[in-house]
DNA sequence: CCTTTCTGTTGACATTTATCAATTAGTTTT
DNA sequence: AAAACTAATTGATAAATGTCAACAGAAAGG
């Protein structure tokens, strides 16, 4: 650690490089990083950068090539599949400790996913040969790194899945427990989305989001106001999702 | 290798083992499991079935615990999300050589999709523990696995996005597209999926799909009759299929 | 060879969802 | 505070897709 540093201002990686990490306010997730030697994370963060995101502000961008994955350390960021016409389907929101690798590591590398910041955001930018350089040296972080990928991929795959077989309000009903439960975590909560974006986590148009929204009101299911909502019977929400 | 064992007659694996595995015929991927020790192999393979299904029967089932993996040797299979209602989706055809680990491998060890036999098909299982062991001491093996999944996982979202995107005109032509091109490679091919099948493919029902595949012939892009298909225009198929 | 059964096909119709246009409400700028 | 922008909302309508019912044709079984 450079000399005499004060631990709790090491908010910036690339003064204190990788002694950082171990920091409780790292930008990395421990499960996964938390397995590399001092010296592999030495090599992994060496010349990682930690660059702040406005609202709004793409991170990464699909169909650009995969030089680098991404850690968030703080912020909630969206996972966007950009489709012709402006027909964007929003696949995920990560939260604070996330990698994300942009779909194609391994693969192709190229990012088969825009990454776009939500709120203000802060993240680190991770060298992808120096991790395959890791991989090959260390399984058990290999094997994590593997976990990972599909525990995100699967996510995916379940909400594409329920998109593709439900009607609107079920979708709708999906969208709102997931900011409840899995985003967000309060139950009045704050959706820091735009409707368009609320939108397109569920498929369809805003303007069918936001007829579905007044009937799910209407029938007291729920009561939402400009940037927020409460889910006031959410067994009967659930039972919507089911339902498709 | 089994004393003067004849190799051309190597064909079921619960007789010869691990040495067979090597083999033209084998059942196994070679890109994968080719990069394993003899003895790394023959962990995992020791104790290993070959089994034969019959068309439409379930390999793998949906929700059921994931103690094992398949492994194709020969024959087609689809893998299917089974909805609510009856209502499946198929993901993906899988064909020889193929791994499939019914989507939660390392994640939590259920299986999220069900995968069927569409043809005669024979397969082998290979228990995850084993697997799961041999990932942690062989890194490029787990390498290579992480990479599989990747692309499988990536091939199934891809699918999944351009059922949510398009109508389904560019739903049909991507479905006779992929099975043109990538699962049969010939051009008249008997898709020997029924209708209903086909549908599940592209994300419709049955009626839908028919009405689809006749505009396609009323306009001279394909022909068709009850169990093949010829694709007579192709780029225009691809036009129909980017305009969604 | 006839019956039964399943798959494929067609048509009429209902439902779901998108599109377009108009209006309102909020936010930012000046 | 007014003007200018942007996002949210509403309504009318059109387009896309599903549902249901009827029927045809092939395959399977007796």
């Amino acid at each position: 650690m450079s000399e005499g540093q004060d631990p709790s201002r090491c908010g910036n990686c690339t003064e204190c490089k990788h002694d950082c990490c171990f920091k409780s306010d790292h930008c990395i997730n421990p499960h996964i990083f938390g397995l590399l030697s001092p010296d592999e994370l030495h090599t992994l963060m060496d010349n990682k950068r930690q660059i702040h995101f406005r609202p709004g502000e793409t991170i990464m961008k699909q169909n650009t090539p995969l030089t680098h994955l991404v850690c968030i350390k703080n912020g909630l960021a969206k996972v966007v599949s950009e489709g012709p016409k402006g027909k964007n389907l929003i696949l995920q929101i990560i939260k604070s400790n996330s990698i994300f690798t942009g779909g194609g590591t391994i693969v192709d590398d190229f990012r088969h996913f825009t990454v776009a910041a939500v709120t203000d955001i802060d993240c680190c930018f991770i060298d992808t040969t120096r991790l395959y350089q890791l991989l090959t040296q260390n399984s058990t972080f290999s094997i994590e790194l593997l976990k990972h990928s599909n525990k995100q991929h699967l996510s995916m795959l379940t909400t594409l899945i329920n998109l593709t077989n439900k009607y609107m309000p079920g979708r709708v009903a999906d969208t709102l427990l997931y900011l409840k439960n899995v985003v967000f975590e309060t139950n009045p909560y704050n959706f820091l989305l735009s409707k368009q974006e609320l939108a397109d986590m569920s498929g369809m148009t805003k303007e069918s989001f936001i007829r579905s929204l007044k009937e799910f009101e209407d029938s007291g299911l729920i009561r939402h106001n400009r940037n927020s909502v409460e889910i006031l019977k959410e067994n009967e929400l659930i039972e919507i999702s089911r339902n498709g």
